[in-house]
DNA sequence: GCTAGTAGCTACGAAAAGCGTAGCGCCTAG
DNA sequence: CTAGGCGCTACGCTTTTCGTAGCTACTAGC
């Protein structure tokens, strides 16, 4: 198995990262929108995969000086490259 | 998110999964033979997510009664069509 | 001003998952 | 009868995840 697979199977291998990427395809991008649109996900496991997703390039940390001040959290192109994965797997598990 | 894609989702979302598959796809089939293919996966892990497997209908555990007798995890179909999945997922990381 | 409320987190201790090493029971080949 | 492979399991430790609490910054309403 090649190392970039093994990477990025890695990142899949923990918990809540599929309902994460769900929920930013179904358009959520603020920290409190996750929490609702993924359910029961503790705020401080939350937290930690924004950061692995922000560092793994698939996320974008956005702070937006609006008023008030928002954050967001925006697919990148890899990020939403990754759709198809998910919709593979939802596929799978609907048929 | 569906709550089979949330089960599916929870099956992938442990370590080790994603490199268990890949290796039976490329024709692991016993024990010993999956530790190998895998890598560093620990024998404790290994078995874990070898029944987790099982008991999700993906591999098919048999006693082969010859001599020596051994054992062996064959994919289902269930299993062998969620190799689209894992395809997918390799399609990303590669690219 | 002065609460009250929302957003986006972090702190802390406990539970669960994963790990590394050792070794067992069963078998066969030499 | 010893040596070695197979398919695990036992044990104790480390890392990950969890649940609850609460903090800081800001604003809307009185």
């Amino acid at each position: 198995m090649p190392e970039e697979v093994r990477r990025a199977a890695g990142l899949l291998e923990r918990r809540w990262t599929v309902s994460i990427l769900w929920a930013s395809y179904e358009g959520a991008s603020r920290f409190n929108e996750f929490r609702q649109s993924v359910g029961e996900i503790p705020p401080t496991t939350l937290a930690q995969r924004l950061v692995e997703l922000e560092d793994a390039g698939l996320l974008e940390r956005a702070v937006i000086d609006a008023r008030p001040p928002r954050v967001e959290y925006r697919l990148t192109e890899e990020g939403l490259r990754l759709k198809l994965v998910v919709d593979a797997l939802s596929a799978w598990a609907l048929a």
